[in-house]
DNA sequence: GCGCTTACCTAGAACATCTAGGCAAGCATG
DNA sequence: CATGCTTGCCTAGATGTTCTAGGTAAGCGC
């Protein structure tokens, strides 16, 4: 892992993702992984064995909630949404995102 | 852990910002953490059991080396310095922190 | 010599993410 | 109708980083 590619994500940022992509509408996991795909032109890749633990601990902490459905290709699905408590969670995710990214922007750019 | 303060710093920026901190000079342990704490306005704070770990898996690298000396206040203490292939090494992390960031801010940003 | 601070170090737990699978069902093709 | 591709869900286990929570030692001021 020394000299690995490191697509990685930051770790914490998952879940703020998700929450993102379910702010516009209802998602199924499979749906999530390509938007966030597509939102970052590739840059942040999501695998599935990342995806459902981070679902699951969402729902459980009641920020989501899910419901089985039918997708556009007529296959069954899991749709994710948003709870109210998971619109705030989102804000303060994001808050605490800047907050760190900016910290770490400045100590990058001290002489 | 659900509703923690989460100055917790984001996995994987560790490794960069002690790097970033040795560009300028050799410092020893807690020297980092003051330098680190002082940029970041307190934001960044590095815990003495997540640096030293960390510092040896720079050194074991080959990006960081150390050498004992003494300290400012007289005390003995190790100090490290950036080799050629950490200063390398520092590029790459920063490049992926700049890809990384940028790539969930434009998650973030989009509608 | 006592307490404070600087300074180093470690073991263990907690946690998130990835790897690497498996399962099931729709759909298209022949 | 069988085969294969794709969509879609799910899990176990490994890996790796960071934090918690300690301990040790030595200089310095009083």
């Amino acid at each position: 892992m020394a000299d690995d590619p490191r697509l990685e994500l930051l770790q914490g940022t998952l879940d703020m993702l998700i929450l993102k992509a379910l702010q516009r509408e209802p998602l199924h996991g499979f749906g999530i992984v390509s938007h966030l795909d597509k939102l970052s032109a590739a840059a942040v890749r999501v695998e599935q064995g990342s995806l459902y633990p981070a679902l699951y601990r969402l729902e459980e902490q009641g920020w989501v909630k899910s419901e089985w459905g039918v997708s556009e290709t007529n296959r069954k699905a899991k749709f994710y949404s948003l709870t109210a408590a998971g619109r705030k969670r989102f804000a303060v995710e994001t808050e605490q995102w800047r907050r760190m990214s900016r910290a770490i922007n400045l100590i990058l750019q001290s002489t």
